[in-house]
DNA sequence: TGTTATCCTTAGTAATTTGATAGGCATTAA
DNA sequence: TTAATGCCTATCAAATTACTAAGGATAACA
C-alpha cells in the first residue's frame, strides 16, 4: 500500500502552480524540467485535475495552466482524491468483517483530517525547510 | 490506493484467532469456511505472520494456529505492517518535492496512531454490534 | 500568413501487484 | 495406518503503475 507517483507528481504540479498564482500560466514543460519528470506523463495527471475543475488550461503558444482558485482554497485533499482514486476501498464489506469496520473508520478519518486541512498554500510556503536526510516514511 | 485484501483478510484471520485466544489452535480451513474465503490463499496470507512471529502453528491432525501473544497485546499496526507492506513510501524523495514533506509526515503519524493504538482485543470484542448497511470508506 | 509553443487525445507497453488456484510433501493425533 | 492439518512452490489472469510514442488542435507572435 502505497501512495502512488501520480498522487506526489500530482502535488508537484499544483504545488509549482500555487507559487506562481496570479502571474500568468505555467506550461507543463517547465514544471516537468523544474522537477526533472516526464511531460507526457504529467500531462495525464494533469487531465483529470483540469477535469474536475481545480487548474485552467490556456491553449496555445505562451499557455500553460493556471490555479482554478486561491492556493489557500485547495486542499491536499482535492488533488489527491482526484488522482489516487478511492483509499481504503472497505466499500462492500461483509458482515464477516464487521469487527473492523471502526478500525477503517478510524483511520478514514485520520486522513480526511490531515488532507482537508493541507492547502496548496500551507504546501507552497513551507518550501525548503529542508529536514536532515534519511527519514523513513514507512507507517 | 486502497488496503487490499490482504490487509482485511489478515486481520479477520487475526481477529478469529484472538476470540479463540486459550482455547487451543485453530486451523485455517475454519477460519476459511467461517468467512467464506480460499483456505489456499489464506495459507499464503498466514506464512508472513508466521515468520513475523504474531501466530504460532501447532503441526499435524487437530492442529492449527495460535496468537503468540495476547490479543490486547497485537495491534492493528503489527498485521497490517506485515500484510500490505510500506504504506505512503515517500522514501527517496526528491529535493524538488520538499514541499510535499509535511504533508507525508503528518498521514503518516495520523495512521500510525491509529494502527498503534488499536488492539486485537478491541477488533475481537467489537464483534457485531452491526451499524446501519451503505457507509462509505472513501476518503 | 506561417511558425512555434503549447495543450489535448489516444494508443501501446513492460513491470509489478493482486488475488487467487493447483499440486503435493511433512507432520502429528487418534 | 489414516486423516487432518500445516507447509512449500509454482502458475496465472486481471488490474494497476509508470511510463513512451505519435500526432492533432489551438493560439500568440513575427
Amino acid at each position: 500500500m502505497k501512495i502512488s507517483t501520480k498522487g506526489r507528481y500530482g502535488l508537484t504540479i499544483m504545488i509549482e502552480l500555487a507559487k506562481n498564482f496570479g502571474e500568468g500560466p505555467t506550461s507543463l514543460k517547465a514544471i516537468a524540467q523544474a522537477n526533472n519528470l516526464s511531460e507526457h506523463y504529467l500531462e495525464q495527471l494533469i487531465a483529470p485535475l483540469r477535469n474536475a475543475g481545480l487548474v485552467k488550461s490556456i491553449r496555445g503558444a505562451y499557455g500553460g495552466y493556471i490555479l482554478a482558485n486561491e492556493p489557500a482554497k485547495i486542499t491536499a485533499g482535492d488533488v489527491i482524491r482526484v488522482l489516487e482514486g478511492p483509499i481504503i476501498i472497505v466499500e462492500g464489506i461483509e458482515d464477516e468483517e464487521a469487527a473492523q469496520k471502526e478500525l477503517w473508520i478510524r483511520i478514514r478519518d485520520a486522513i480526511r483530517n490531515v488532507l482537508d486541512n493541507t492547502t496548496l498554500e500551507d504546501l507552497a510556503n513551507h518550501s525548503t525547510d529542508s529536514e536532515p536526510e534519511g527519514y523513513m516514511f514507512y507507517i
